[in-house]
RNA sequence: GCCCGGGUGGCGGAAUUGGUAGACGCAGCAGACUCAAAAUCUGCCGUUCGCAAGGAUGUGCUGGUUCGAUUCCAGUCCCGGGCACCA
């Protein structure tokens, strides 16, 4: 009796599916007691081409683990499914006509077909396919669950949109306002709103929204992808070109679960690299916003100024000074021109203007911010509390900090300056020159309150009342936005430039700024003379595609502005430059550019020369950049003589006193996009009214994707779906959303779906939910590290948050396998022209490289003569002779251009070139075979030239590449099967290597993995006298062989170490071989070991011993160390580091003992 | 450029905690069985010196720690993967 695995496996494949043996019940339908154990493969696309060796390999390594987990005992959930909506099918119904349900159902058949035939334990009664009605009925659901919510950021929660409007009602928007532009409401204005109005506020807040963004459009596939779909500016799929198109879409607000996207991976078994990539898609920097003041150019004068101080004298009875505008100023003062707006010349001791608005920290000489600092006055603090309460002003903390307050007002165009005398002390001298200063300002037309501290305290209601009034006639909205966001800077919108960065250290190396070319304060602080300069950097910019630019990455170009920011801390005039480089979309789309610090900003300031400062001494070395955070800082006002990075700190303390900047976070992770303009995917339950979105209810879903015979594009982008006048219009009013959602989202909650198909009307029972809980093991490619996974991971803290699910990371364990290479081979086409009719004259220009590198041109032929220009025509038998003499040639030959051949034509590295002729559709009669290759489709394929003088045969070139239908090297594992067996396919695929790493196919091997099964059958049968099984007590030794194997399958399985669990069973296999052993009580414990691994021959063991029932169900053996325990052990005698001898001594045996 | 992995025979890979490097398999060589082949079995199989016994050497490279390093540390080179004007 041989080890027929055609029949077992065929026999045992059709009891398993008789006996519903692989059926998972659930507890409260059976009264399950079992500990549950989740094991989930990320379900395939079903793709056309099938499954090809590399596809089983995780699940192979899913199947082994359960089979095991069942026999430990567990209630082992592994069910399959199919990924069925998307892109490719659609793209194969544009190309045939062939409507992509008709194919998906055709590729899930073959699938199934397939992974039938490898004979794994999914529990098929609980399949889900994303593209059934039945099933995304659900993904609709959570959908509209997702609009009908937003993100509570004071409790970190998910929370239904009835909460916001709760707290719009009794509060308004204050506490929950989301962008800083957003207009702030009260209860009452909330009240008063129209629907419309509401729902697009309420827009704002919900996790699914609708949003006008800039999207990634891929004109070749008609739709918008996701970033993560976009690959170096071409899509993921097929490679066209993406460019940036405004669009209304559909968007998933992920960004509010970053914090808890990257918490969760600390509670989750991911590999290290895996996490990695996931903390940089999401990509969290933390570092510090700082608003830069900008130089005020903006020409200031006309009747306002003497209206407003005439008003406040009236009303306060003070006395005012009256100023101009800027030019005024220079005119006025031309040898103290400087930079700044009227900094004073001290030394020269002229009245200045605008006295020290931004340079009073450098100019009083601090040595650095301690010092600097001084507790504010009493008045100081009444004055800042009064002005804080009323939302202007900012802490009194420095001395200077009043100077900014006045800086304020300035920077709201409000033509005032205020200026409290308590922060000032002056000598006598200065508070002439101040005077002088003044008249000055009066002169050119500025307005000056000047109060000492006890006026001010006395007139405060009425200086605060006129300034408001004042702020409110001019820049009312101003005012009233910085009060409502709570914000601490003063200064506000267009007053300043915005900048992200995590190095607030180095501002005082601050050379020049960036902004991006599409950041909105471009058009308002261009000067005249530099407008022209912009336009055309404006124009350049647009007329590249995101891929050029992305290509030139390395290009330096840029404009400047004309316009200039003062940097706060030392009042130095930064200008203003506009450049690719900087991203729109990343931080606020504007950067300080620290040229000694950062080398994008280095290659910047050296194009343009723009001079360089450096505030670390010798770590900058003037070449190039250093980005060290070591260094110590110079040339750095306050922070002069501390390390970097204890300065980061430092700087943002400072900057939140001043109010010009904050300590922030902040992520490049963007919102998902969430539409496609698609049909082959889930419809939106969403039908517009008026133009605002509405929710269906539960029970119109699922809004089923209707019919269709053509796929084309609709009107403007739009999807096939938009062709469809009759479905668009819905069933209550309104038009249907004529998108469709993408691939990710039926993948984002298939796990929870597996524990309860049929439930009509649940997503998943909640107590169903619980007692499955989390995927266990979750086995699955690379590919989907960033897509797929965080996509899951956040709908699934939305679903924990709303109380579907009690818990909120989806996968304990994930483990990637790695993927399976194929060999591909390849046959030469080498540069030679044909001239004539094969049949008439038989004879080439034959083109190769010569030892000078020269091209030479050689007829060759079949007869021979000459031809017509007198050439020698050889023989084919003479080719090889002539190749042989250019060696260079040869060599050269291997990077003509290959033609992909089957690699089922190729055994060995040479090509059967019958199979291959046999193969072509229509044999081509133009053949022409030589000693050294043959002539196919005007083509010449040379053999790989041989040293070993094999003539005549076709040698391939091999190479280990991706499995690719275009590479025509695919095996297919039915193939496999047909002539191994399934049970050694599954071991030979797991004894290839570790299951995470990747690893080349090579059918030759498998030879060793199918000699052991039938080694390990012989143990049981003997081809002529059957079986062979005794009932003999086994000895001491063959204990020990089955002990020391259970040990390690075990301990090899629980760690996912397949391969050496198979290298395992080989050396038990060999070692009982070896002691002739054929005991019933050893071979039965080893059955049930092997079961996992190869579980058809088992099952046939099994039952050939005599047994009832599926050795599915049989207990896992137990480990008994007593049979492992050893008398004696050979002691390798170390002598400096080598091994010089063995001693063999009893175990017994003392440490002195041995020692001695 | 940055961040992860990894580098061990002809090949895939073992060595789980710093303790006899190369398990197991493939390929190769020699032999047994056979008319022959297949199948099966036995032996050899890192490099090198040696008839042999035995020795030397050996885990990308250079150092270090240690009685002892594939394993730990520092530096360096190469390969694979991911990210990439992210401030």
């Amino acid at each position: 009796m041989e080890y027929n695995f055609r029949e077992i496996e065929k026999k045992w494949q059709k009891q398993w599916k008789d006996t519903n043996a692989y059926k998972v019940s659930n507890p409260d339908s059976e009264g399950v007691i079992k500990p549950k154990f989740y094991v989930l493969d990320m379900f395939p696309y079903p793709s056309g081409a099938g499954l090809h060796v590399g596809h089983p390999l995780g699940y192979i390594a899913s199947d082994i683990y359960s089979r095991y987990k069942r026999l430990k005992g567990f209630n082992v959930l592994h069910p399959m499914g199919f990924d069925s909506f998307g892109l490719p099918a659609e793209q194969y119904a544009l190309e045939t006509g062939q409507h992509p349900a008709v194919t998906t159902e055709k590729n899930i058949q073959r699938y199934h077909e397939q992974l039938d035939n490898i004979g794994f334990c999914y529990d098929w009664s609980r399949e889900v396919r994303t593209s059934d009605p039945q099933y995304y009925k659900w993904t609709q659901y959570i959908f509209l669950q997702l609009f009908d919510s937003w993100y509570n950021r004071k409790n970190n929660c998910t929370e239904r949109i009835a909460t916001l409007i709760e707290i719009f009602q009794t509060e308004g928007n204050q506490s929950e306002s989301r962008n800083p532009k957003a207009e702030i409401f009260s209860s009452e204005e909330w009240m008063r709103f129209d629907e419309a109005k509401k729902q697009e506020i309420l827009m704002e807040y919900r996790i699914a929204f609708l949003a006008f963004g800039e999207v990634n459009w891929c004109e070749a596939l008609g739709t918008v992808l996701a970033n993560d779909e976009v690959i170096n500016g071409v899509s993921e799929r097929g490679g066209h070109p993406v460019v940036k198109k405004k669009m209304r879409q559909w968007y998933l607000r992920i960004t509010e679960y970053a914090d808890r996207l990257l918490q969760g991976l600390e509670q989750v078994d991911f590999s290290e690299s895996m996490k990695e990539m996931q903390r940089n898609w999401i990509g969290k920097s933390e570092g510090a916003m700082i608003e830069f003041p900008l130089t005020p150019a903006s020409p200031r004068g006309g009747e306002e100024p003497a209206k407003i101080s005439a008003e406040i004298e009236a009303e306060t009875g003070m006395v005012l000074v009256h100023g101009s505008d800027v030019e005024n100023i220079e005119k006025a003062s031309p040898d103290q021109k400087s930079s700044d707006l009227g900094v004073r010349d001290r030394e020269k001791n002229i009245p200045g203007f605008g006295y020290g608005l931004y340079k009073v920290a450098s100019e009083m000489n601090f040595k650095n911010a301690k010092e600097m600092r001084r507790e504010p006055t009493e008045a100081e603090n009444v004055l800042w509390h009064a002005l804080r309460n009323r939302g202007v002003g900012y802490k009194f903390r420095r001395q200077h900090a009043i100077e900014n307050f006045i800086a304020d007002f300035i920077c709201l165009d409000v033509w005032l300056i205020v200026e409290v005398d308590g922060g000032y002390h002056a000598p006598v001298e200065q508070k002439e020159a101040d005077e002088g200063r003044d008249a000055s300002l009066q002169q050119i037309g500025f307005t000056t309150l000047r109060f000492t501290n006890d006026e001010v305290l006395q007139n405060l209601e009425k200086v605060l009342l006129k300034i408001r009034e004042t702020c409110d006639e001019i820049k009312v909205a101003s005012v009233e936005k910085r009060s409502a966001a709570g914000s601490p800077s003063p200064l506000q919108g267009e007053a300043g430039v915005r900048v992200y960065t995590t190095r607030p250290d180095t501002i005082f190396g601050v050379d020049f700024m960036v902004l991006a070319p599409e950041h909105e304060l471009v058009k308002h602080i261009t000067t005249p003379e530099q407008k022209e300069a912009i336009d055309q950097y404006l124009t350049y910019v647009k007329s590249r595609s995101e891929r050029e630019r992305m290509a030139e990455v390395k290009s330096i170009t840029g404009a400047f502005t004309g316009a200039y920011a003062v940097n706060p801390f030392d009042g130095r005039e930064i200008p203003i430059w506009i450049s690719e480089y900087v991203l729109a979309g990343y931080g606020t789309g504007a950067i300080m550019a620290v040229p000694c610090g950062d080398q994008r900003d280095y290659n910047f300031a050296k194009h343009f020369n723009i001079p360089i400062t450096n505030i670390i001494g010798d770590a900058y070395n003037g070449e190039e950049a250093n980005p060290t955070k070591d260094a110590i800082l110079q040339n750095s006002g306050f922070l002069n003589g501390m390390v970097m990075k204890d300065a980061i700190g430092e700087v943002i303390d400072e900057l939140e006193d001043l109010g010009i900047g904050k300590r922030q976070v902040n992520y490049r992770m963007r919102d998902a996009g969430f539409s496609r303009q698609r049909y082959w995917g889930e419809p939106f339950p969403i039908v517009y009214k008026g133009g605002v979105a509405y929710p269906l209810t539960e029970n119109e879903l699922p809004v089923e994707l209707p019919y269709v015979d053509t796929y084309s594009h609709g009107p403007e982008g739009e999807g096939p779906l938009a062709n469809l006048a009759d479905w668009i219009i819905a069933p209550h009013g309104g038009t249907r959303e004529t998108n469709t959602m993408p691939g990710y989202a039926g993948s984002s909650w298939y796990f929870l779906r597996y524990m309860d198909p049929y439930n009509e009307d649940q997503l998943v029972d909640r107590k169903v939910a619980d007692y499955w809980g989390q995927v266990d093991l979750y086995i699955g490619g690379t590919e989907h590290a960033v897509g797929h996974l965080l996509y899951s991971r956040m709908w699934t803290k939305a679903l924990f948050d709303l109380g579907y699910i009690g818990f909120d990371e989806p996968y304990k364990k994930l483990v990637n396998q790695g993927m399976i290479q194929g060999v591909s081979e390849k046959i030469l086409r080498l540069d030679m022209n044909m001239r004539g009719e094969v049949e008439n004259t038989n004879w080439y220009e034959f083109h190769y490289l010569d030892e000078q590198d020269n091209l030479q041109i050689q007829t060759l032929g079949r007869d021979n003569g000459y031809d017509d220009k007198g050439f020698k025509i050889y023989y084919s038998a003479e080719i090889f002779e002539i190749l042989k003499s250019h060696k260079e040639f040869l060599k050269v030959s291997r990077n003509f251009s290959p033609l992909y051949v089957n690699v089922a034509n190729v055994s060995d590295h040479s090509l059967n070139v019958f199979s291959f002729w046999k193969d072509e559709p229509e044999p081509n009669r133009h053949v022409f075979v030589t000693k050294v290759g043959f002539y196919y489709n005007n083509d010449f394929f040379s053999f790989h030239y041989d040293n070993e003088n094999r003539n005549g045969v076709f040698k391939t070139v091999h190479e280990f590449e991706k499995i690719s239908k275009s590479k025509k090297n695919v095996v297919n594992p039915d193939d496999i099967v047909e002539r191994f067996g399934a049970d050694t396919f599954r071991m030979y695929e797991m004894f290839l290597g570790p299951v995470e790493q990747s690893k080349p196919w090579d059918t030759k091997g498998i030879e060793g993995v199918h000699r052991f099964l039938r080694k390990f059958w012989r143990l049981f049968v003997d081809e002529v006298k059957g079986v062979i099984v005794t009932n003999e007590e086994p000895t001491a030794a063959e204990l020990k062989v089955l002990h020391k194997t259970i040990r390690k399958i075990e301990d090899d399985t629980e760690r996912f170490s397949f391969n050496t669990a198979v290298s395992t069973f080989m050396i038990a296999v060999n070692e009982l071989g070896d002691l002739k052993c054929h005991k019933r009580s050893v071979l039965e414990q080893l059955v049930i070991l092997l079961t996992p691994y190869a579980p058809h021959i088992c099952e046939e063991l099994w039952s050939l011993l005599g047994n009832e029932g599926s050795v599915l169900n049989a207990p896992f053996p137990t480990l008994e160390e007593k049979y492992l325990v050893e008398s004696s052990k050979e002691y390798p005698i170390s002598i400096n580091g080598k091994v010089r001898a063995n001693l063999n001594l009893s175990l017994d045996a003392t440490q002195q003992q041995v020692e001695e």
